[in-house]
DNA sequence: AAAATTTATAGGGAAAAACCCTAATGGACG
DNA sequence: CGTCCATTAGGGTTTTTCCCTATAAATTTT
């Protein structure tokens, strides 16, 4: 096995740190070799840590994801930034390009999507969410995987129901009992929504969810 | 449907707080009202929200719980106060009764304890862990449930292992091949692991795995 | 030291759950 | 008004889990 890629997370909200850690540390091929809550920390981690990728959340405390892109292309230019956000927010997306970001994946994406984009960047490429593919980026568009998106439909309100509640560890048939609703039912939508994230497995699921940040209330 | 109780938690931990959160709400007489995530938020919380029962970390930043019960016991005293804590902390055993909790749970307890807990300090009745029982306590001893103790031994480092996998969303037979063990073996650490704990389903794993901070690393 | 208990491993067979395929209804949207 | 798709669900097969039993090794008790 050749170097694993180096990954560091700043994001501040723990769970979501937590759970892509979980995510990057299960490949082969990559380990996380830090993590910070916020911007300012994110700066100083980059110049400390070195590493090859980092995952950013746009909007962090202190210093947000905007500005320690912006600061960390300016001192480590090797280092690419994957920014990694919760909606479609069209405002940041013109920004980080000109910022330096090296990607923009979407939290509601399938966690596979995530993996592929760290791949995608840590080999120089441009990535863009394909939920985003056909919007602006003139000239920084992908040509590697992602463009021959996957298509990202989003899930429906009962689709996302059932899944947060198998993460959260209920049978199908507790859900249905749940929901009043025929397991039948609970599986067709099980089905339906783990077709569109592209996921096969329970685990999937549960990663999904911990993206999603789905694992709290209720 | 009387009255629900109304719960206060106090917490510093988020992953365990919002796991709380979600026993606690799912039994249909209870009902979370308030979190704090540090000693001081939660005298602030317990006077403004007044609940009837506060389940309160030992360990919190600022103000720790035992200062903080110490003070609600000494404002609120109709407030009863359920110590939640990681270890058999010997010492701070005889200090929080001291300073007026009503009860001690340890986090490894399956959930259905700390539930069992909330109802017993609810009714006046002081509550101690089993595993706790047969230590000091002389006057305060609880009569109601508890006493009768389910033997609650420790689990196994694969007993562990393996009820963390289940939380993570795993079957038995990728916990298998991911630990090089037949599925018979993993099946049979499950099943003695939620014979010791005392649960039966899947949701149970994952809510004693949230309350263990097993959701998190590797 | 010998005996008893617990841990780690796993098989066979029954029961339960999940999976794959198909399908009807009722909106939304062009 | 026809097409797409969300929501609902059944039939039959496959997969997973559950229950009972078992053995060697480690640990604890006597």
């Amino acid at each position: 096995m050749e170097k694993k890629l180096k990954i560091l997370i700043a994001e501040d909200h723990k769970t979501v740190r937590e759970g892509v850690k979980l995510l990057v540390n299960a490949q082969p091929d990559m380990e996380v070799i830090g993590e910070a809550d916020n911007g300012e920390d994110a700066i100083a981690d980059a110049k400390r840590l070195d590493p090859d990728v980092i995952i950013m959340d746009i909007s962090m405390p202190h210093v947000n994801g905007l500005q320690a892109a912006k600061r960390i292309r300016a001192s480590c230019p090797r280092i690419k930034i994957l920014t990694l956000t919760r909606h479609t927010d069209d405002g940041y997306l013109q920004q980080l390009i000109a910022a330096g970001a090296n990607g923009y994946v979407l939290k509601q994406s399938a966690p596979s999507e995530l993996i592929k984009a760290i791949r995608t960047v840590a080999d120089g490429n441009a990535y863009m969410d394909p939920a985003l593919t056909n919007r602006v980026m003139g000239g920084y568009a992908t040509r590697s995987a992602s463009l021959r998106g996957e298509n990202k439909q989003q899930l429906t309100d009962r689709e996302s129901e059932v899944l947060r509640l198998i993460a959260l560890g209920y049978s199908n048939k507790e859900i249905g009992v749940n929901l009043d609703l025929s397991v039948k039912t609970i599986e067709a939508h099980k089905a339906n929504a783990m077709r569109k994230l592209g996921i096969s497995s329970r685990i999937d699921i549960v990663r999904y969810a911990i993206l999603q940040e789905w694992m709290q209330d209720t």
